[in-house]
DNA sequence: GTTGACTTTATCCTTAGGGGAAGGTGTATA
DNA sequence: TATACACCTTCCCCTAAGGATAAAGTCAAC
């Protein structure tokens, strides 16, 4: 039997990290020493251990480690392959994350050499100030939390689409969506994904026309914010103010494969004169 | 002005957000209403908010933006520069982490699709009982954490070789850790880098020899938690006990163009029969 | 018998906010 | 003008995975 501190040099895990395993039931010392308290575990908890040391260093939760551990040996082998492969796609998406924030922060890091300031950036969007027409728009409004918004977007449109095939109705626009939460939710937002069509069917609204303060942006989804920013300060520099819940459109179909950073969006913001 | 709902929504950060933010003092409202307590943000915030939300998605924590927020524009740039070069390398550290994680996990998969349970590999190491010759060493000891253990092993060895050189002693041995820590702390543990010479000068000493159980471990050095349980359990099989600290020699050179999974380690248990 | 190393439980602390309650405000509408 | 309702406030508790420290009890060696 090995007392809680040769157990923990052996698996390279603190003393502190043991008697928490213990506490939440990962793994129980083999015997506890009924008038000290003392913690005692067996060489065979060496494997237990080494396991759950693994499984942590794969990004598992300790809860998501308990619910592997609890699997029995020999018959799940197909649950714990599934739970394996789905943790290398998320750890493979972190990595392309991870790229991503590489290349941006290197091109921040150049930019700063050259002297020019991290958020010039922002002054460099165009507003126009434009006249839009009424559209007859198909829709599907729902709460979307950000984090979903990719995978929503492909789902929700394709829900769209398959309709204007079925009932063969004619599409007279690119996607787009309208943001009508007040506030921004990471839980979710107030979400309308359209398309423009010619018919008045059920599920279609009128979105009126007027005045747009407009910008596009040439850049990955993430730049966005930084667009609803500059339109916001144009519209109080020229005295204008928000109507109606912003939206934007997708020149570019982020399903079709293009670079993140090619991608064209257009943001309208329906103003009128303050 | 704006009320937090609509800064909220431009910046695309929950209200909860912009209120802890104000606690912390890393933007505060540019006006605060004296009865109602209502916050009110200007236009002009929003490229701030915007900075942080950068800042933030190159991993910064909120403790870094605060005091880079604080960077006086114009005059300290290059401590912006050199904090954004320190992050990219953090995060070039991460992503090789994340692939080599990537790297052993496919391994398991593959594994596990064989039908080779993972855990399996623990029972391939060979264990061996040798007589160890003593040994004159030339030591560092010092408290090392885990995380500074890499760094640490360049440097330290490299005092050691440069004093070897200097005085024109005689290297008789691998490179060497000895492992004191009763009981392994994430903080910090006793930790002796050495090297075998032939001269006794100062900052030598004894390393008796002993009885020892042995393996060798070919692969990366997180793998060598795994030897050490595994040589303890075959001690406990086998009815020794361990006598002294255990130690590990470096037949390859990290520091030399090899790939992790090629590097060769002795790891010793110096034990006597129960 | 004593010392010193080891272990116990208990409580508070960490990051970056999220959730919800209880109550006060602002404004559009009947 | 009354009211409904959306919006805002503070306050308190919660997260994951332990780390830090304290006060007290235990083990083993000399």
């Amino acid at each position: 039997m090995l007392s809680i501190g040769e157990f923990s040099k052996i698996c390279g895990v603190s003393t502190k990290t043991l008697r928490y395993y213990d506490e939440i039931g990962l793994i129980y010392p083999d015997e506890i020493n009924a008038e000290s308290g003392y913690r005692y575990y067996s060489i065979e908890q060496l494997k237990r251990m080494l396991y759950i040391n693994r499984l942590k260093s794969y990004h598992f939760s300790l809860e998501e480690v308990k619910t592997m551990l609890a699997l029995e040996e020999g018959q799940s082998e197909e649950i714990l392959c599934s739970a394996l492969n789905q943790k290398r796609n998320e750890i493979l998406e972190k990595l392309k994350a991870f790229e991503y924030v590489v290349k941006q922060l290197s091109q921040d890091i150049s930019n700063l050499e050259k002297g020019v300031p991290i958020m010039s950036y922002l002054d460099d969007f165009e507003v126009q100030l434009v006249e839009t027409k009424p559209m007859n728009i198909l829709y599907k409004r729902l709460i979307l939390s950000s984090d979903d918004y990719a995978s929503g977007y492909g789902r929700y449109f394709s829900e769209l689409y398959e309709r204007i095939a079925k009932e063969k109705l004619t599409l007279l626009s690119q996607a787009m969506t309208i943001y009508h939460s007040p506030e921004f939710n990471p839980a979710g937002n107030d979400t309308e994904f359209a398309v423009s069509i010619a018919e008045s069917v059920k599920g279609t609204r009128n979105l009126p026309g007027s005045l747009c303060a407009k910008s596009v942006l040439k850049g990955a989804y993430p730049e966005l914010t930084s667009v609803y920013a500059n339109l916001m300060k144009w519209i109080e520099n020229e005295g204008y103010e928000l109507l109606l819940p912003p939206y934007e459109i997708y020149v570019t179909d982020p399903n079709q494969a293009i670079a993140p950073e090619e991608y064209v969006t257009e943001v309208y913001f329906p103003v009128k004169k303050k």
